[in-house]
RNA sequence: GGCGCUAUCGUCUAGGGGUUAGGACGUCAGAUUCUCAAUCUGAAAACCCGGGUUCGAUUCCCGGUAGCGCUACCA
């Protein structure tokens, strides 16, 4: 079980999106599980849709989830001479041949045949005369190379996840391995890479399951090894369509840019269609690597539920040390353009950053409706005025508030709590509306942290300004029409 | 259309011939009263349908239905 190998062959089309982010930590997972090798492919023989700045981002993305790869990354574009080495050596055996139909005649054949059956390819070419096809080979007629797929009996194999799956050979159509234009087809570069790289198990998307016989076909052929096939269930929009852009945020970059951090979203992933057996939702890596296993894979598709991922990730936040989040929590400020003007000590950062951690869910939260705890240039939330500014004495209140906090011999989280809660006797309120008021004069927001450790944190200049400030804007607002 | 695969709460799932069908997210209610996206407690919520096998089927088998995948000189 040591030298098991296997590979994530992305191909750079695209960022790396969350499917194909599982697919890796599956392939990471059983790597490190079985002591064996990961290696990382690019599979860019299309040249039109592949761009070299996607496999830039596809690698970041890797990195920044934590799945390091042993080999690689290795392109496909570096190796299209093996594919045709490998294509003219099927051609040889008889495996192969060449099919000089043009795509152009293909498509109409196959727009002609539109009717019952599905069209496959007619094995015009297959069928051609040696002396005829030796002919069109010297007046150098531009041609493909198709497989020559036996015309008769089933093709099946077990795969680690679905179990037993069986085909006719009758239902595939001899594919193309390698263009006119001399590129490998997917089929043709995948299987040639996976044995020529010694891949022991093929863990990739169930999309690929029809593909399989195809490629086993192809084994044969080249008279190799197969590899275990594990094929992964699909992971679906909340339409239950399989996820695409149109659900919104699909590539593991822009969980990174929302504030997800990588270890909640490699937590989220593992669980979208695998279980330990002892059935725990979070999971250290190390007990994802111990306990992964391909045969308790699920096999039917799953739906991505961001809230889930959020919840997820609102515990490995909470779970951070302050050494590692602050850190973090400067680089989203930076981000988002706030330079904390206000706190001037790391110690008070921390303190800060502490005083939050327990109620963010994600990074953006430090951001957003923490902002006022980073900087005076911050708004009121509208549900918050809305909810805890409805009284009309407020203004006066507020003010009031102000002045006591400002003329207090000491200011301390005990003195502020103090003052309020006399203050609220002597005007008949409830201390609860002047807390929840000074709240939001305070953070802008209706959900913050305990007042007085706010307040403490802030300072009584800033506080009492803020609470002026608050005063000032609830004056006017009530003068207003 | 053909072929393949799949089917347990809204979602992710555990389970498995006899169970009060378990957990998690979310939802709802209560508690906390200084808010809540925090914390605690509780609740509602599922075996796709029809046949068969069986004393008994959600579980096994067959069929249907639905969903997804493949059906390219994309990967």
């Amino acid at each position: 079980m040591g030298d098991t190998r296997v590979r994530f062959a992305p191909s750079p089309t695209g960022y790396l999106h969350v499917g194909g982010a599982r697919t890796a930590l599956y392939n990471w997972l059983f790597a490190r599980h079985t002591g064996g090798v990961f290696i990382l492919r690019i599979e860019d023989t299309d040249a039109d849709r592949s761009k070299p700045e996607l496999t830039t981002a596809i690698l970041e993305s890797l990195e920044w989830l934590g799945l390091n790869w042993d080999e690689g990354p290795f392109h496909q574009s570096d190796r299209l001479d093996q594919y045709r080495a490998m294509a003219a050596e099927l051609v040889r055996a008889g495996h192969a041949y060449p099919c000089f139909c043009t795509p152009e005649e293909i498509q109409e054949k196959r727009a002609r045949a539109s009717g019952g059956r599905p069209w496959k390819y007619d094995g015009t070419c297959r069928n051609l005369p040696e002396a005829e096809r030796q002919n069109r080979m010297a007046e150098g007629s531009p041609h493909a190379v198709r497989f020559r797929v036996p015309e008769a009996g089933v093709t099946d194999f077990k795969d680690e996840v679905f179990g037993q799956i069986r085909i006719e050979n009758q239902e595939l159509e001899d594919f193309v391995l390698l263009r006119s234009d001399g590129q490998p087809t997917y089929h043709l570069s995948v299987v040639c890479d996976d044995v020529e790289m010694r891949i022991t198990h093929v863990i990739r998307g169930a999309d690929h399951l029809s593909n399989t016989p195809k490629q086993i076909l192809l084994y044969r052929a080249l008279g190799a090894a197969l590899p275990v096939f594990a094929h992964l269930p699909l992971i679906l929009g909340p339409d239950k369509q399989r996820l695409s852009k149109r659900h919104g945020a699909t590539s593991v970059g822009a969980y990174r840019d929302q504030g997800i951090l990588p270890e909640a979203l490699v937590n989220f992933l593992a669980l979208l269609g695998w279980t330990p057996p002892g059935g725990e939702e979070i999971l250290s890596r190390e007990a994802m690597v111990r306990q992964f296993d391909l045969s308790a894979v699920s096999k039917s598709n799953a739906v991505f539920d961001p809230e889930k991922l959020a919840w997820m990730n609102s515990q490995y936040l909470r779970a951070l040390s302050l050494d590692r989040l602050v850190p973090l929590v400067e680089a989203e400020l930076k981000s988002a353009g706030i330079e904390s003007r206000i706190i001037s000590t790391t110690e008070k950062l921390r303190e800060t950053v502490a005083l939050l951690q327990p109620r963010m869910r994600t990074l953006k939260d430090f951001s957003q409706g923490g902002r006022a705890f980073f900087t005076d240039d911050f708004e009121y939330a509208e549900e918050a005025e809305r909810k805890f500014w409805k009284d009309p004495s407020l203004p006066g209140l507020l003010s009031k508030l102000a002045e006591k906090l400002d003329k207090l011999d000491c200011f301390s989280a005990e003195k502020a709590e103090a003052a309020l809660r006399t203050l609220a006797d002597e005007a008949g309120v409830k201390a609860g509306l002047l807390i929840n008021a000074a709240r939001v004069a305070l953070t802008g927001q209706a959900v913050a942290p305990g007042l007085f450790e706010v307040m403490n944190l802030l300072g009584r200049e800033r506080t009492v300004e803020r609470l002026r400030r608050a005063s000032h804007y609830l004056g006017r607002r009530a003068a207003a029409p």
